[in-house]
DNA sequence: AGCATTTCTGGAAACGTTTACGACGGAGCC
DNA sequence: GGCTCCGTCGTAAACGTTTCCAGAAATGCT
């Protein structure tokens, strides 16, 4: 394997200027540094990362902690693969490298995390599915390693985070509903105990109360993210009496679920119950009548992750606090309720 | 940061004693070692990952390499979650950790390839979605980086590879459906240039000819792998004139698109057109009738995936070349065809 | 007791890279 | 011509760890 040394020995400079020229330093001439370039590419050198990362102090790789065995983190849909798309285009540019890490659910996290850390094989963590109280958060903040969440949490600090807006979503959804004069409006949140379940559902709380609608902790359903549990949330709203008419859905990736118990049990999504899935998603655009949601842009979204998550080590004072803004886009599956 | 330094001068003892007594190595007594042990805990030591790495010149790291972009890789399903849970599991046994290295789909994945091997960040690579021609092994091979295939390719040379028995499957399914007198069965293959595409058609195809059926280009569907694909598999069928009675899916994530078109037009699954789905999927469980499929062990997979990557170092010679099988599992999706 | 052997420990080199520093040459200036 | 200064390059230390080697202490043997 061709070292920087090899290199030196077979340009008969030494190692010094070979890696000055190398890295763009001002200390060498044009013509040397040309003729580096040109030998190392020639000779197909590529820089030793343990060394350089040794040397440096820093491997310029940023992780992303996945947690694996839960079907809501990456699978479903391809949610995560398009942030993890643009992020990386992103720090492409910068130079940087995108590793994923996958932490089996199985396993403690706190100590999965800390033997990232411990390693020092990334400069910085990018953490998903953030809890409510969440202990990894604390650690990361005690440990001093320097990390984004994606998601809010209830621990206090002031770590940076970046999150959807996921009160935002409900309240309009529920203004929208109760505008076409919806009285009981049925909500799906996670069964897991993520944050965002909490936010959801007090964002749609806050909106029901405000509004003056039927408020009831029943209508209120925890089911897992899933086509399934899509099919769960309709057989629970066909069960209740008297029956919501509307059903707001913390995941649009549940919606062909609803749509197909609803289907057997003859009623028809818009008309007989509105449907409002969360995310605008081209991979659903088969669901007839269409699904109302609200527009997320992945890319930007992805972008932004990125631009945060490379900041984060140069400048650890004031984090990143973002609440991302999604536009509702109407269908054909919110209409007006059926007459009683 | 507590280093091996720091925590000998603490202990006052030589750093390549510390270094001994936490490696296991031989030449330490059981007191200091205890002792050592003891401090590191408490200090909190953990090895840096470059200065091993740098000394020992592997990395005990081993990558897979996922496509994003792509939704066949990661969405769709649990697949890979819950082979990556196991691979991980495999390796933490082994003190070894796993990354995932996205590589986007817009990007040169040869590039993206000798990118990581140049950077030698880890030991081995495992890489997926192989190519019936993939430059990838080519390249691998050329540049001497232990790598592991998932799935087989044309191109020649002893690399190592597993894959699931596709032709098999297609064999045992069409040999199935044949003997409940079913005459035309249409195939759904990827629409992507995979490998496993031509492998599954290739298996189709030959026990189609064995048994006599009906053969006919047009029978072959290439869709996208997503619920939408298999919704566009049920309209191709109903299209077609004379109807096949039975469909072979490449993947069970399109079952649901096809039970929901078969649905709209007044068909049932089973009744009127047999459906079997390639891998036997709990996540499925909701489908009704019940999908028949192929049973498969993910946790064996990952483990024995896992196993052949770990072993990809130590023995480089007689790569492993792993055809996996999988059983039949019948069920209400699978009938006699209906009288003509 | 004297020697050989074992058991344990410290010292130091090495992995591949970056970077602070010093050295050397030539050019410019008085 | 001697001085400074700049441009260019080589030298060497350092990052944190492992591992080879030698030395010291302790033990076993005759």
């Amino acid at each position: 394997m061709t070292g920087i040394k090899a290199l030196a020995r077979h340009l008969d400079l030494s190692i010094g200027t070979v890696s000055r020229a190398l890295n763009d330093k001002a200390d060498v001439s044009p013509a040397t540094r040309k003729r580096v370039l040109a030998a190392a590419r020639e000779l197909g050198y590529r820089p030793n990362h343990s060394g350089r990362a040794l040397r440096q102090g820093r491997t310029s790789t940023i992780g992303l902690v996945l947690e694996t065995g839960s079907p809501a983190s990456l699978a479903g849909d391809a949610f995560f693969m398009q942030l993890i798309d643009a992020m990386q285009e992103t720090f492409s540019a910068a130079g940087t490298d995108l590793v994923l890490l996958p932490c089996r659910s199985a396993d403690d996290p706190i100590e999965f995390l800390r033997r990232q850390v411990g390693r020092r094989m990334v400069d910085a963590l990018v953490i998903t599915a953030t809890r409510r109280q969440d202990p990894r958060i604390a650690m990361l903040v005690e440990e001093g390693m320097p990390f984004l969440a994606l998601g809010r949490s209830g621990t206090p600090g002031d770590w940076p985070w970046i999150d959807l807006d996921f009160e935002g979503v409900a309240d309009r959804a529920v203004a929208e509903l109760a505008a076409l004069g919806h009285r009981r409006i049925a909500l799906v949140a996670p069964r897991k105990e993520v944050n965002l379940a909490h936010v959801w559902m007090d964002g749609y709380r806050a909106a029901i109360r405000r509004h003056g609608l039927e408020e009831h902790e029943g209508l209120m359903l925890r089911l897992s993210v899933s086509e399934n549990g899509g099919r769960q949330a309709a057989e629970a709203v066909l069960g209740m009496d008297p029956r919501p008419t509307a059903l707001l859905l913390v995941s649009e990736m549940m919606a062909p679920g609803v749509y197909a118990r609803l289907g057997e049990a003859g009623l028809e999504p818009g008309r007989d119950l509105s449907v409002i899935g969360f995310r605008r998603n081209p991979q659903l655009g088969f669901l007839r009548p269409e699904l109302a949601g609200f527009a997320l842009d992945l890319r930007a979204l992805g972008t932004a992750v990125g631009e945060a998550a490379l900041g984060l080590a140069v400048s650890p004072a004031d984090p990143v606090r973002l609440v991302w803004p999604m536009d509702y886009v109407p269908a054909a599956s919110v209409r007006p309720p059926p007459a009683e």
